[in-house]
Order: structure tokens, then sequence, then C-alpha cells
RNA sequence: GCCCCGUUAGUGUAGCGGCCUAACACGCCACCCUUUCAAGGUGGAGAUCACGAGUUCGAAUCUCGUACGGGGUACCA
């Protein structure tokens, strides 16, 4: 496929919470479709609702992009070409575009307050009609509308959709769609408050940030009439537009909290892997067309097409974002893996770190295929730094009593112990010492290995015994063992 | 109510008029491998392609209708 030139696409959030999963795939595919087509991807702000604005979300947002690796091009602090990025630094910009909107008479005031609109909109219902604008103020003269303003009313701004007529686009994705002008109110497009409504604002960017492309929710899809309306109104080159499906919980309702996390920074702390996360969104409502699963989001950038996007709503499955994690876990670099699990045991362990670098590693490939999330590490690798005794009941073998199961032990310990005087011993040596004396004793591999399993690491899940028994070192394994003798005896 | 979008196994997707008695992946079940747990391997259950008409020699694929789901209808985005 050959790339599209000058390709200039936003991610435009309002930061009025926590960055969410299905704003942050939006995200994706916007950045994916700016790297595929060499193009910039861009970051702005829409916080020209300032009751619902939430301190910090704005930071919050910035960070998750951050962890995620979407790096944009322009944006709030790093700057560009276009700024500013936050759109209440841009008052200016869209009341001069409003000012000219109402001297050519393509917009107009009204002074009705939210309570009077309410109250009509209450009873058109009642008496079956459809809620909307009623045009009171189209045809009233500016004068009478500048002298309520003045006179302190709230005044608003609408623009003045034809009352006829239909207007359509063709959405990348889905073709062509048709509206009906009659059905668009006068709508809002300066609030009383100084402030631009979505529509105004995010038309007056697209159009002076140079968009290209516009990938959003499907839930703009009605609106899109409206800035329609606005580019022609204001003489503005329409960008293309790709309407996305959203993404449901299991109940097919809108995501939420009760589906899980929905913020991706509690996906962050869940132990998730950002580019898990970053292939897990991709697949939802995306397939670069064939059984491909696992992508880097390389692969993401490299292969995003509009042709491969989805337009039915999917629905989130954490089960599976599960299995992805495991899935880049499992193709990580042991090193990479060694670093992070490193850091865990730092932040977990309440003994000083005994081991090097080599052990790490080890370990590494010791639990790589055995978890699915960074979360996961610790509780499996604890017994190397947190040895904790095993409940007695744990200290058993097959059907011996405690005297055969203690002879038993103590024959382990003292082998151990001269395979650890003639020095070089190895998983192999341990693992032959092991096999040898389970053999002798006539017990089953299983029931005696998981005797030494429980002994060793206090558990009976571990990630395989002869390794970690070299990783432990005889010396701490055999006193262990001394102290599950304490325990039976 | 009105306007708009959508509908392939429980879930995500493939399919783009004949190769479809519908494929892949997650999940589920069984078996194999195996020192536990995983991972891996093999196999299985699970979809009359929402339903009904039509076009066509032929439809999951094209058209229309119905049903269902969702979105919009705010001085929210």
């Amino acid at each position: 496929m050959s790339k599209i030139s000058n390709v200039r696409v936003r991610f435009a959030p309002s930061p009025t919470g926590d960055p969410h999963l299905g704003a942050m795939r939006t995200a994706l595919f916007n950045w994916a479709f700016a790297r595929k087509n060499d193009g910039k991807f861009i970051l702005r702000i829409e916080d020209t609702d300032r009751n619902r604005l939430v301190p910090g979300s704005t930071e919050n947002i910035i960070e998750g992009l951050r962890w995620l690796n979407l790096i944009y091009d322009e944006g709030p602090e790093i700057g560009g070409d276009f700024g500013p990025y936050f759109q209440s630094e841009r008052k200016e910009m869209y009341l001069k575009v409003v000012n000219k909107l109402l001297d050519e008479d393509k917009a107009y005031m009204c002074d009705l307050s939210s309570e009077e609109l309410e109250k009509i909109r209450n009873d058109q219902k009642s008496r079956g009609l459809a809620p909307g604008y009623n045009g009171f103020s189209r045809n009233r003269p500016r004068e009478e509308l500048e002298k309520s303003k003045k006179d302190g009313k709230p005044v608003v701004v609408r623009l003045k959709v034809p009352i006829s007529g239909s207007i359509e686009f063709n959405d990348l994705k889905r073709g062509k769609l048709i509206f009906d002008l009659s059905k668009i109110d006068d709508f809002i497009i300066l609030k009383a408050d100084g402030m631009p409504t979505y529509h105004l604002a995010n038309v007056v960017d697209d159009s002076k940030m140079e968009i290209s492309h516009v990938l959003r929710g499907e839930e703009w899809i009605s609106s899109t009439p409206k800035h329609l309306l606005i580019y022609d109104f204001i003489n503005a080159k329409v960008p293309e537009f790709i309407h996305l499906p959203l993404i449901f919980g299991k109940d097919k309702s809108k995501l939420s909290k009760r589906h899980g996390a929905n913020s991706i920074i509690e996906y962050k702390k869940q132990g998730l892997l950002p580019n898990a996360l970053l292939n897990y969104l991709a697949l939802l409502g995306w397939s670069p067309g064939n059984d491909l699963e696992f992508l880097t989001p390389e692969d993401i950038s490299k292969l995003f097409e509009i042709k491969g996007l989805s337009t039915s709503p999917s629905i989130f499955d954490a089960e599976k974002l599960s299995w992805i994690n495991g899935v880049h876990i499992r193709e990580m670099d042991d090193e990479k893996l060694a670093n992070i699990i490193k850091k865990e045991v730092e932040a977990n362990s309440m003994q000083d770190i005994k081991y090097i670098d080599e052990d790490y590693l080890k370990i590494s490939s010791l639990i790589k295929e055995r978890i699915k999330s960074i979360n996961e590490i610790y509780p499996l690798i604890k017994f190397f730094f947190d040895y904790e005794l095993p409940k007695k009941d744990l200290i058993k073998c097959a059907d011996l009593d405690n005297n055969e199961i203690e002879s038993l032990i103590k024959k382990l310990v003292n082998d151990l112990r001269s395979l650890n005087e003639n020095d070089k011993y190895d998983t192999q040596s341990i693992e032959e010492l092991l096999r040898k004396n389970c053999k002798e004793m006539n017990l089953k591999v299983r029931d005696y290995l998981s005797l030494i399993r429980n002994c060793i690491t206090g558990s009976e899940v571990s990630p395989p015994l002869f390794e970690s028994i070299e990783i432990l070192g005889i010396k701490e394994t055999n006193s262990r063992l001394n102290n599950c003798l304490n325990l039976i005896s």
C-alpha cells in the first residue's frame, strides 16, 4: 500500500478523568496511522468545559501516553508550530471566528437561559414533539441581544442551520453518510461563559492545525453534520473522517469500573506490559487481515490500514488481555526480564539481596513461561528471598511416617553436603543426586520431589526444583531442610 | 419519540459472489509431555454467518424489510 502524504492526525481528549481504554485505543490508531504514513501525531487537550475539568487528568493522560510509548510530535508540553495545544488558551481564535460568523449572519445570539430551554424541551416532549431549540432568537435583531448581554443575561451564540436540505460526507470506513438538515437544531457554538462548545472549537482547531484525518469514536457520527456545516461556514477544508467503533464491557454496556480496570493507570499497576496492552487494544476493532496476533508497536504502525478497522462495537475481554501479556513476557529477552525481576525484588523483599546478575538471568528463564503479569513475579520467587517454613502438614511423602521422612531428609542433607565439598555442582548433578536417592528409597519421583519442594520453598507450587536448588545454593538448601527437620521431630 | 450506526461460536477477528459441510485466537473440555505450576503439542465441544424476503445458475458476502444492540438528540465532550 502506498503512503498517504501530509498526514496530520490528532488525539484530542478532555481532561475530565483518567485516560480510559477506549480513548487510548483511539490514540493508538491515530498514532499508528501517522507513523504508517510518515505523518504527524498531535496531542490537543480539549478543556473547554470548566465545570467537568478534573485537576491532574491532563498529567495522567500525558503519563499514560508516555507509558504506552505513544509519542506525539506536537502537544501541550512539547509545543509545535500550531499551538497552543490547550483549547482554553485558544479562546481568542474562537472568538474571532464567532464574531465573523455573527457579522455574516451565519450565527446569532440567544438569551434564553438553560432553565427556559429545559422547560421548552419538556413542553415539546409532553406534546409528543421532538425536543429541540425552537429558533426563538433566530430572527431577532442583533441589537436586542447585545442589550441582553449588557444587562447581564446569559447570552450564547448559535449557528444558523439551514432549515432544509441535506448534508453528506464519506466516512473512509463506513462509506457515504447522509443527514437531513431539518433534524439539526441551531446548536450552540459559544457558551455564555465565553468558551466555545466542542463543535466549534474542534472544527476551528482541526482546521487551523491542518488535521488531515479525524479518527474518533463512533459517538461523533451524529455530530459530524454539525461540524461539516461549520467547515462550510468558515470556508475551511474538510478533513477525512473515520469513526471508530466503541468498546463495551461483558454486559454490552459502556466500559466502566465495574468491568475491572478502566483507567490505563490501573493496568500499569496490575503488572501489564505497555506493548501487550497496545497489542490487545489494536486487535480490538482492527485486524491486519490475517491470523497474526502477536504484534509489537512497530508491527502495528507498519501494518495499520483503515481497511482493517471494524465497524461494530467490541467487548473488552480481560482474559485475552492477560493471555497476550503472557505472550509478551515469554517473548522478552532474559536480560530485560531479569531487570524487571530485580526491580520487583527490590520493591518487595525485606531481606538483603544476595543474588548476582547471573542468578537473576536463571530465575528469569525459569519463570517467564509461568507468569502472565509482572505482579505475579514476586509471589512465585519469594522463597528465594523471604523463606517461610512450610506448614507442618506439607512435610509429607506418600505414606511414610515422620521417622522415615526424617532419615530421608538427613540422607539428602549429607549427600548434598558432599556434593558441595566436591565443589562444582550444577543443575545436572543435583538432579542426578535427587533421582538416585529417590530410586533407592523406592519412592515415586512425584512424591519424593514434592516433599523436597515443600521443604525448600515452603510451598507446593514453585519453579523447577533442581534449578531452584542450584540458585539457592546448597548451603541455604541444607539449612532449610534442617529447619524442616526440627519442625517434625 | 425522532435521527444515525451496527449484527460471523461465550469473546476478538478472518472471509469481500463459487475454494465455506465457515478459518484463526482467547476461554472451556480431553489427552500427550512433565518434579509441582505453567508453557508447549494433539484433539474436541461450540455458529442453521440475527431473522425474513429478493437479485443470481450460485449469497456469510449484493438489495430491501423486520428484530435486536448501541450512539446521538446538552450552555458535556
